[in-house]
DNA sequence: CGCTGTGATACCTATCCGGTATAAGCCGTT
DNA sequence: AACGGCTTATACCGGATAGGTATCACAGCG
């Protein structure tokens, strides 16, 4: 009655997301009739409903729903759990360290400066992401550590160590009025009609309204800053698209920013233990850890 | 190569339990046998050691002790999905709200109360619990909803909508020099010689140093307060062990409690979600989300 | 009324899971 | 060194069940 396989969570994700039993047997590799009989079979060990079999298709109960986000995290986990043990048991495995492509040059470099040179550290993959992938890659299992950001990146079901704060600087072009400045508004950053503050995708892909540019990724971002076409507001050091002809300027009321290195709850890795000494080091202090 | 199931995590987790194929198949019910060709098989597909087979017994390789601790997490993300999507397919499921046993009784009162009055408010299943048991039971899918407390709780993971924040309160015998005071510092009820704050355990059950009594239990704490034993240092409207004979004093400097109502990220119910806006429409405001 | 597209059913095959019996390896003992 | 025990691995067999093929049942639609 109990004991449900990652096989049948597999059928079912299939099944929900074509909601089609023949495109979804064929997207598994196996005949349609035997999917069918998984199906049935797992709604009947759940002992619930997952699927409306209409006329023309079928359509998720919502029970079906449930299980479908479930299954969907459940599958997840497994698939983690199955690249972390890989990882493990490749004895010289570097250590994958993922970070924004466009944050934390200065912090990125120094960080390997030192483990270049620390006895006991493992070689590290640098794992270059667009924004807020960094979390994605942590849970998967992809990646063993990262360079976070609080309090822009979800922090939640990882630990941290708090390298160093800093304020956010506005960036424009040295020909704009704001630039010569010595100092700035988060307002005053926000509503500079001819220099719109870019817009990131949501989740669901869609676009929240306004008038800055539409962005995806970081290049596009880049671009943009580039050819002065929107204002950025970044955490101090991350200067990595300051052009010659940029000027950053101060934002004094915006949230000072936090770089952390980040690491799963779970990991007890000797690796990684070093290579966040060696991070902590390197800065010194033990700042307070952000939460939240 | 890929798609381990279940039932080999479920193997390998009770051999690294028992450290010996004999016990653990008995365990599972199976034979010895059988229980050895799939750890075999399971080492094969991960191309990993997972288990050195050392004379007189089993133990576990680095990779295993990662395994072990993925693979517990994984077969409970699977249990709670199979628990969520059985509760999902009751219609008239009651939702399961923990709380701790003995906090928040006033709130607790007043959310059936109006619940019970709401016309759209599915019935409500109460689940006292012990200090920390919330998130537990909201991860694995046994309640729906908890009220919890932050700073003390661990939030991670869930989506809270705070209701008030209140302060802490010393409870002491009324004889006692402390309690004729209007108000007392944090430090000052950490050092009461003759009254020493409670001992927890903590995760892995040690107690830490300290001239405080031991405790694991909610009643058993409740015992030590009525007979005057223990310093205790709560919420303020957590009245519920304050015994004719104790007085409240206002501890100035301790932190704000906030009490939540907390719900899985992922739930998208219905009933969770009349209940937040009852809860919060009880406590009027909306209060700042707490974090950190 | 057929035609088309869908999921369900029937039935067969093959895989593989689990059981029994037994071998092989390691220990401590004599 | 041989033996008895304890434990895991191997060999082999039977049965459960996953998967394949063929076909049915049913709904929409021209």
């Amino acid at each position: 009655m109990d004991h449900i396989e990652t096989r049948e969570l597999r059928y079912f994700v299939a099944v929900s997301e074509e909601l089609h039993f023949g495109r979804a047997a064929e997207r598994l590799g196996i005949a349609q009739p035997p999917l069918s009989r998984a199906i049935r079979q797992l709604e009947h060990r759940l002992d619930v409903r997952l699927l409306d079999r209409n006329r023309r298709g079928v359509a998720l109960t919502y029970a079906g729903t449930v299980l479908l986000r479930e299954a969907r995290a459940a599958l997840d986990t497994v698939e983690a759990a199955v690249r972390r043990t890989r990882r493990a048991g490749n004895p010289q495995r570097p250590l994958a360290l993922a970070t924004k492509a466009g944050a934390s040059h200065e912090t990125l470099r120094r960080l390997l400066d030192a483990v270049a040179t620390a006895p006991d550290a493992a070689p590290i993959d640098v794992i270059l992401c667009e924004v807020g992938e960094q979390a994605g890659l942590l849970r998967s299992g992809h990646a063993d550590a990262a360079l976070m950001h609080h309090p822009f990146d979800d922090l939640a079901g990882f630990d941290t160590e708090a390298l160093y704060v800093e304020g956010q600087v506005a960036l424009l072009p040295a020909s704009h009025p704001l630039a010569s400045r010595d100092r700035i508004t988060l307002a005053e950053a926000q509503n500079v009609p001819d220099l719109p503050i870019a817009r990131w995708p949501r989740l669901d892909g869609s676009y929240p309204d306004g008038p800055g540019p539409k962005v995806g990724t970081q290049s596009q971002l880049a671009q943009l800053v580039a050819l002065g076409k929107t204002l950025l507001v970044i955490p101090a050091s991350s200067r990595a698209w300051q052009w010659p002809e940029h000027v950053a300027v101060p934002v004094v009321d915006a949230p000072d920013v936090t770089t952390v290195i980040a690491w799963p709850t779970s990991s007890r890795s000797q690796a990684v233990a070093a290579l966040v000494r060696t991070a902590s080091a390197l800065y010194g202090t033990t700042l307070p850890v952000p939460t939240g």
